[in-house]
RNA sequence: GGGCGCAUAGCUCAGCGGUAGAGCACUACCUUGACAUGGUAGGGGUCACAGGUUCAAUCCCUGUUGCGCCCA
């Protein structure tokens, strides 16, 4: 007997734990099934899981089950990444409360440590993955940094240098002075800061008193500024265009320089161009080929180091002993005292209140410095054009399809991608240096050593790369590495390309672009057919859930409290196309009855002796009730199918909650009722337990990739099968029902006649303890078998003592309602009012009028009649008919009454 | 500034050329033997606004407004 309601804690983790042992979730190579392949985006190896995951991981698993029931022979893949930053960061916390620090422990000892962090604490997120529910084949596991995956990393660094899709530049990048690191443009955040722009005179060398005002939102930079730059085009400074400035602070002689970056309506019209530490300056600075000194170090502390040799002493306007005191300052430090000396000097014109965009590092949040240096770049360009053309021509097709468009506006316009990270966690970049800097890029150090000596004429020490490659360049491999790559294995030729990427919009630049790019060059062929992207989850009032906010859903005490089943299956029912998904608690506890319902319904069968029948076959099914939950069944069946294959997780469940709610639980299980409490075993009872179990069966199969836990329950209680065998059954298809759609009119003319009853029961405030007879007025031979056939279910269910025709006069008292060409006629002495009846007829007769005035007026309309698609004019007129005909019914019963 | 999305019941959303729907919330009634994590019934919507196409527009087109996101 179960329990008398379903408790998830003690089911989830044993049962788990079973298919994870028996091996239920292993692809298989060698089978003869049709693969089915999702890759996992591989979470962070620090990370923990956070409601996304949750999202993410529970489509995912739902497709794969689904697939899996299907027969496919599915692989999903599990995996982490090592997370360059984040996980270098937690170790050097954890050196820093012993005392110590990655300089002190040296690179090799520090990594041994990351090593030993990983082993003991990394990867948590595995087990909670697990508490999920997701059927991952644990046993393929991989890790971005595991030997197999760091050698096709190496094997793709060294064929794209060779293939000049790798080099090494110096230019400016976007560097964070937390981290001391380069960092790739898609880890910049622009936030528009409220800041100030500084108006600055530079005096015009050799004509005393003359100045141009330049102004700038970063005084700081000036001890960098290598020209003054105004528009060709403006007058105010046409005759200036060539002459010099003398450089406020340091003395330096700057040009003049018409350049069209320069915007006449922006300040004042002429700019400073620091080309070492603004992008825009950069490139007019090698436009006007200037010398490029950096001010900054790699903390964004002011260094003189390459300026130090120039400064010189100008009366009033530069004093090297100033500049040397803001040797060492960090850069808003070096601000303020800049801004005091040049007010001091009386340079500084004026200050305006501005806001402007300020690159902060995602990561760290520090402000972003532009800095001059030399880091490895992959040409994105030339990579992606394959990867536009695959989603061009429908290889790679996005769902939603919109989603195609932020991805081709990046494509297009894509630039270099800086992978070097000044780090020590991560792929080190296989590239030595030669004594005169020159750089051999090879496999490993014996390969090197071999270049040099052919390059050299002789052994030379060699150093290797300090660098470490960006984390997303291995994980651009993933959906191949991960499968053996470089090597050709059985598992690459079988799993590659994969299915389906499900995934946030969020990485679409950082990962999907960069996979397609990888996977086209080194494959040839994309690496998925299929990019499904779902929306990020907010709290219920559609707010971005963050911690600061203090509004995130914890998915695992979510699960703790109302089960996987019921968290998974909210997920699924709130992922519409291209929405956000609005989660909350309460929600999870609402569709936490769902499972509840479920249960209860089993429960209900169980008790009435329901098992499944070995043999059963739905074609011979005799019944109305039978046939008719069939029918419905199959269109669940279809409907939740259809809705799996175009990604409406949110229609796959409101299918199965419909079904099993309002149609298999409201209706069926009731009208079963009577045939189950009948004494002994008719053949009837016995078709009808068959058919319970046979759609129970369904409703456990269906619910399966959503519901895993509850419904193997349900299923190995039952006997359906052994435990875990659930999620190896097959996916239902509709039955053959015979005469379905005369078993739907019987019953639906049955809920119907129960439906229309208890409303005007409701209506007319009769007690439910009331009893009252039903008699049929003007009812067909058919309506008064099925009622006669009915009458247990119509008594329980409508409050019926008895539904017999109508013999004689009209008793005194009765409300009447019309079903079809039948008046019901219910007898109701000193309970009714009728007055209040004939108000209640009156009002149905204003309705029924309503919608023939708008019919009538449809169909008076000559042009609908010629123009209108036949079948919608003929079902107008059919309407028409109904309900003139409910009219007259009406009439009549007001009549009746009067 | 460019692009994308959204606007339907109090809330969250579905629908999509012809009859406006669900869940929750709300109101009333019901502890009837699966389920009160339940049952039954009910109220509640000029489908953002303005034009256009059409026999017919919540749905298609154009514009406006408001909100959100992405890119510069």
């Amino acid at each position: 007997m179960l329990d008398k309601s379903f408790s998830p804690g003690e089911t989830e983790t044993s049962l788990y734990a079973l298919w994870e042992g028996c091996g239920a979730f292993a692809a298989d190579p060698s089978s003869p099934h049709r693969p089915y392949t999702i890759m996992i985006p591989p979470p962070n190896v620090t990370g923990t899981l956070h409601v996304g995951h949750a999202l993410t991981m529970t489509l995912q698993d739902t497709l794969i089950r689904w697939r899996r029931m299907q027969g496919r022979d599915v692989l999903w893949q599990p995996g982490t990444d090592h997370a360059g930053i984040a996980t270098q960061l937690v170790v050097e916390r954890m050196l820093q409360k012993e005392g110590t620090s990655r300089q002190e422990l040296g690179r090799e000892a520090f990594e041994k440590r990351v090593w030993e962090w990983k082993a003991q604490s990394g990867g948590g997120i595995t087990t909670q993955l697990r508490r999920l529910g997701s059927s991952l084949d644990w046993p393929r596991e991989r890790f971005t940094m595991d030997d197999g995956l760091s050698k096709a990393v190496r094997e793709v660094f060294v064929t794209l240098y060779r293939e000049g899709l790798i080099y090494r530049d110096r230019r400016l990048v976007n560097w964070d002075p937390a981290f001391r690191s380069a960092i790739s443009d898609l880890e910049v955040d622009n936030k528009e800061m409220r800041g100030s722009l500084w108006y600055i005179r530079y005096p015009v060398e050799g004509q005393p008193g003359r100045t141009i005002t330049v102004a700038t939102t970063r005084p700081e930079t000036m001890l960098g500024d290598m020209a003054v730059a105004v528009h060709p085009d403006d007058e105010r400074y046409a005759d200036l265009v060539g002459q010099s400035v003398i450089l406020p602070l340091t003395g330096r002689r700057i040009r003049i320089v018409a350049d069209e970056h320069s915007d006449p309506e922006k300040g004042s019209g002429a700019v400073k161009i620091t080309p070492a530490h603004d992008f825009n300056d950069f490139e007019v600075g090698r436009r006007h080929k200037l010398d490029m000194p950096s001010v900054l170090d790699a903390d964004a502390r002011i260094t003189l180091e390459e300026i130090e040799d120039e400064l010189r002493a100008e009366d009033g306007i530069a004093d090297p002993a100033f500049v040397r005191t803001l040797q060492g300052m960090p850069r808003d430090e070096a601000r303020k005292a800049i801004v005091a000396e040049l007010e001091r000097l009386e340079w500084l014109e004026k200050i305006e209140a501005h806001t402007n965009q300020v690159p902060h590092a995602e990561r760290s949040g520090a402000v972003v410095e532009p800095r001059l240096t030399t880091q490895w770049y992959c040409d994105a360009a030339t990579l992606a054009a394959p990867a536009i053309e695959a989603v061009e021509t429908g290889r790679v097709e996005f769902v939603p399809r919109q989603w195609e468009n932020t991805f081709f506006a990046w494509m297009r316009d894509i630039q270099p991608w800086c992978i070097s990270r000044q780090l020590w966690w991560g792929h080190r970049i296989p590239a030595w240096h030669g004594p005169d800097g020159h750089v051999f890029v090879a496999h490993d150090e014996a390969d090197a050593q071999t270049q040099a000596r052919a390059h050299y004429g002789r052994d030379e020490a060699l150093t290797r790369d300090e660098d470490v490659l960006d984390t997303w360049f291995s994980s651009a491999l993933w959906p191949f590495s991960t499968l053996g790559w470089p090597e050709q294995t059985p598992e690459l030729a079988r799993y590659y390309p994969t299915d389906v990427l499900v995934t946030g919009f969020d990485i679409i630049f950082f990962w999907v672009a960069r996979m397609m790019m990888m996977g086209l060059h080194f494959m040839k062929d994309v690496p998925f057919r299929k990019v499904f992207i779902h929306g990020l989850v907010r709290d219920e009032r559609g707010q971005k859930m963050s911690k600061s906010k203090g509004n995130g859903i914890d998915p695992l005490e979510m699960i703790d409290t109302y089960g996987a089943d019921a968290m998974r299956f909210t997920i699924c029912a709130l992922t519409g196309l291209g929405r956000d998904v609005k989660l909350g608690r309460r929600k999870v506890e609402e569709y936490r009855s769902f499972t509840t319902k479920l249960w209860n319904a089993a429960r209900f069968c169980e008790m009435n002796r329901v098992a499944p029948v070995a043999g059963f076959d739905p074609a011979t099914v005799k019944s109305p009730l039978g046939r008719w939950l069939l029918a419905e069944a199959g269109r669940a069946i279809t409907d939740a199918t259809a809705a799996l294959e175009a990604f409406r997780f949110d229609e796959y469940a409101a299918t199965c909650y419909r079904f099993v709610w309002n149609c298999f639980c409201d209706w069926f299980l009731e009208f079963a009722k009577p045939v189950f409490n009948a004494e002994g075993d008719s053949p009837e009872a016995t078709e009808t337990r068959a058919v319970t179990a046979h759609v129970l069966g369904l409703i456990l199969r269906l619910l399966q990739p959503v519901m895993p836990f509850i419904t193997d329950e349900l299923w190995h209680r039952f006997g359906y099968g052994p435990q875990g065998s659930l999620m190896q059954a097959a996916w239902p298809a509709p039955d053959t029902v015979t005469d379905a759609a005369q078993a739907g009119a019987e019953m639906e003319w049955l809920i119907r006649f129960i439906t229309e009853i208890r409303t005007v029961r409701a209506e007319m405030n009769v007690p439910p303890s009331r009893l009252a007879p039903v008699l049929l007025r003007d009812a067909s031979a058919q309506t008064v078998a099925r009622a006669e056939k009915w009458s247990e279910a119509i008594g329980r269910m409508a409050r019926v003592s008895e539904v017999l025709p109508l013999e004689g006069d009209m008793p005194q008292g009765a409300a009447q309602l019309v079903v079809d060409e039948a008046t019901l006629v219910l007898p109701l002495a000193g309970i009714i009012d009728i007055a209040q009846e004939r108000q209640r007829l009156e009002k149905e007769c204003g309705k029924v009028d309503g919608e023939i005035a708008k019919v009538e007026r449809k169909l008076g309309n000559a042009d609908f009649v010629a123009r209108a698609k036949p079948e919608v004019v003929e079902e107008n007129r059919e309407r028409l008919a109904a309900f003139r005909a409910e009219r007259i019914r009406l009439d009549a019963a007001l009549a009746r009454i009067s």
